[in-house]
DNA sequence: GTCTTTTTTCACTAAGTGATGAAATGATGG
DNA sequence: CCATCATTTCATCACTTAGTGAAAAAAGAC
């Protein structure tokens, strides 16, 4: 980084973050979720990330360094406030239920934060899952980045299945937490294609949908995997 | 195009295809396709699929034409070996099953010769299958295409799921399949993700450990959804 | 041999890429 | 009013990109 750190926060010395009252490192990391989540890392460049913020290419470099270092601040921004999102809602489910604690209430538990912060949380939150899924489906990308963020909270929902049926074996929990996953994401992301396939009848932005029936799912799922337990 | 339509292949007039006993033309496909999976179509130039081909890039232009086209002629030509093999399957179990078909085998015969293939077919097969879950997960790439090339066989299942379950709705058969899609091409794609998050486990290579539990798991989650029918 | 056709390479372009150093801007504290 | 300093823009650099047109190479047809 060669720029000088950009800001101390303090009250405000120097020229103000500029008349827009909108803070523009914000806008220009939205411009970027937004691009980024549609087109990859790749397929943006600084250049549209500026029109779209309507800032100079220098000003992204100024705040954010190289381009790589722009997508991980994006990448970054949400990540805590999901993780911790995902923790109250486990914490919750597990005080509440402590002793009658199913594998579909885990479950939900562990994607219903999801699910609420996309519904609620504008087309910002949208993109970011488009872009999760996307870097998740990227062999020669996500690898570190989505171990260091979101390896954590996987280890506690395994292990918490592991408290309610303690009888499974832990590498049928992890296959069925991958299979979870792929369903999950591809639901978030909200890419448009069920919406055609099914001829109009299903939409992916009706998350609402998804919420009746995902949890189900999966929680089947989970439960005849380790049913048939015996075998490899 | 601007360059000559590449064959007549009437008999041998002019130079004959093979001097490097390959194929360039699939010898190029195949650097194309190792490399998009990978990166991604905006993370691979021309260039690098030249030099991984050993071959000029005036070469690619000359044969697939703009970048675009390549790709698309990597998507397509393992596209309909896929439908065929995937049609094949479906038409063995439903002859042999008329009268006993269960949600569980439909599944089977639907997933299973992709992972055959996957397991079969050597690196080419696999790099195929990432770059379909990347284009899956992509918003502003797939749609059309994955439409037209998948939609068929898709629609087939869910038609013979409606023939061995008359009561459960469409919306609930094509959400189901949503969500199947996503784990298997999670699956398919082998990102390596389970290997690390299992620490050492599960090997996402291991497409045995994904035949013995993603059929049961995928059944068992219809069977949920349509049982928890009439809702939303 | 020569002709014709296809395949391959070379040299090049016009447009864009990420990135940077220097200058302009304007609020603030002295 | 002036010096300071974070912020913002401008002009540009060195390089890469996709794509092309012309010529060379290869090999059967005659």
């Amino acid at each position: 980084m060669t720029a000088a750190k950009p800001r101390a926060r303090t009250a405000g010395r120097g020229r103000p973050a500029k008349a827009t009252g909108r803070d523009l490192k914000e806008t220009i990391l939205d411009a970027a979720e937004g691009l980024f989540a549609r087109h990859g890392f790749h397929g943006v460049t600084i250049r549209q990330v500026a029109a779209e913020a309507g800032v100079d290419t220098a000003l992204i470099h100024y705040y954010f360094g190289a381009k790589r270092e722009l997508f991980d601040a994006v990448f970054l921004r949400r990540a805590e406030i999901l993780n911790t999102a995902r923790g109250l809602s486990m914490d919750a489910y597990e005080k509440s239920h402590a002793d009658r604690m199913t594998v579909e209430g885990v479950i939900e538990a562990f994607i219903e934060p999801l699910l609420r912060i996309s519904q609620d949380g504008g087309q910002g939150w949208k993109s970011y899952f488009a872009l999760v899924a996307q870097v998740n489906n990227t062999p020669a990308w996500g690898g570190e980045t989505m171990a260091r963020f979101f390896d954590p909270v996987v280890h506690r929902l395994v292990e918490t299945l592991k408290v309610v049926r303690p009888d499974a074996e832990y590498r049928d929990l992890y296959w069925s937490y991958q299979f979870l996953t792929g369903s999950m994401m591809l639901a978030l992301s909200e890419t448009g294609r069920i919406d055609s396939l099914s001829e109009g009848q299903c939409h992916s932005s009706d998350l609402g949908a998804v919420r009746a029936r995902l949890f189900a799912y999966c929680a089947a799922g989970f439960e005849a995997v380790i049913a048939r337990a015996p075998k490899a």
